[in-house]
DNA sequence: AAAAAGATACATACTTGTAGGTATGTGAAT
DNA sequence: ATTCACATACCTACAAGTATGTATCTTTTT
């Protein structure tokens, strides 16, 4: 693989298990067999990983999922209980205590670096704005309920979502997380007509 | 005020505002007039100091909203609600950017420091411990629908009220914040009988 | 009651590890 | 001949911690 590509993934690697302040470059790096001369040649600093990390490897995966929904026909509710039980099943025992890797740099780095926190915050508006208009579709084909304010619904679904992470995280432990994901599921299915 | 006070209630206003390992004891104490060498009179280092502020101030904080409402004998529902009504009310458009400080350093430290895990979760389990009482309680007052499942809809309130937070950290808005807690007060108010 | 002996609550100055970054070298490819 | 893609060695700012000094207060001794 790329020598670029290398560092990009092995840090957002490291970056997930320790944060980005924490996380040592140079010893990521030579974890590969790479220099630190080498990282220098393809990041003018850390700061320069962090945000390709944020636009090429955070951004793709978290916005993926809600344009699918959208291009898809199915039947709304089903299609968003599908994602979220899909976004489910990645999370076990193993993983739980590293969290939501956006989730984790929001927190970390929001107040940090307002570079970071734009990059980010761009992340959960795209998100934000899929899930309005797959509400906003859902009512028109007459799945949700016409009353239902897509802008809260919306909010709510992505706050849920992290917050389950945060749970997870916070007690090394899947049981919280599955328990607040489910609750969040049959509050979705519960936005039927 | 107490020397160690200052210390305690300025450096949990800095780490607030940028996180714990970006903050400098030195400089705080400084700030305060209080040199190096009486910082490290009271504390032993750094993370000392890190952990007296989550026992000593995040953890009551944290706690006393529920604990109240199990001692007292309010609707449940309407108890639940005026608590959350009330959190969200001490979240403006000046400080939502701040974020959690529970939610924060739990993103921040959890990976990093087994023992701000394990305080940090302590505070989570106790949230989540006295929610569930609130909710057994509720049901048998007959205020809550008996089929509710007590242990997922703790973690629900619990997950969403941080995710809540994340939302208007990362937008730096109480929009997204508000939008999200309006919807979880809706959610709850449909947990009667 | 006075003096001596510790303890308390800091202040000052110094040390050290290291994270992050730079400057320069070099072999291969174009 | 020059650019590309690194490698090596060096630098430096500073966060964290330490060692030591000292004024004041308390306690004990005589």
């Amino acid at each position: 693989m790329e020598t670029r590509t290398l560092l990009l993934e092995k840090n957002f690697e490291v970056i997930c298990k320790s944060g980005f302040q924490a996380t040592r470059t140079d010893k990521v790096a030579l974890d590969l067999g790479i220099t630190k001369g080498a990282f220098y040649y393809y990041f003018k600093d850390k700061y320069a990983l962090g945000y390709a990390i944020v636009d090429e490897i955070i951004y793709p995966n978290y916005v993926g999922h809600w344009q699918k929904i959208l291009e898809s026909n199915t039947n709304t509710i089903e299609a968003i209980i599908n994602t979220i039980t899909y976004i489910k099943s990645k999370s076990n025992a193993e993983n739980i205590g590293l969290g939501c890797p956006l989730n984790n740099l929001i927190q970390e780095m929001s107040c940090i670096d307002e570079i970071f926190r734009q990059k980010l915050s761009k992340i959960i508006d795209k998100q934000l704005e899929l899930l309005q208009k797959i509400i906003q579709k859902g009512i028109q084909k007459k799945e949700i309920k016409p009353t239902t304010n897509t802008f809260n619904i919306a909010c709510f679904i992505i706050a849920s979502l992290e917050g389950s992470y945060t749970l997870g995280k916070s007690k090394n432990s899947i049981d919280v997380f599955e328990a607040s994901v489910q609750s969040l599921l049959s509050f979705i299915s519960n936005l039927n007509v």
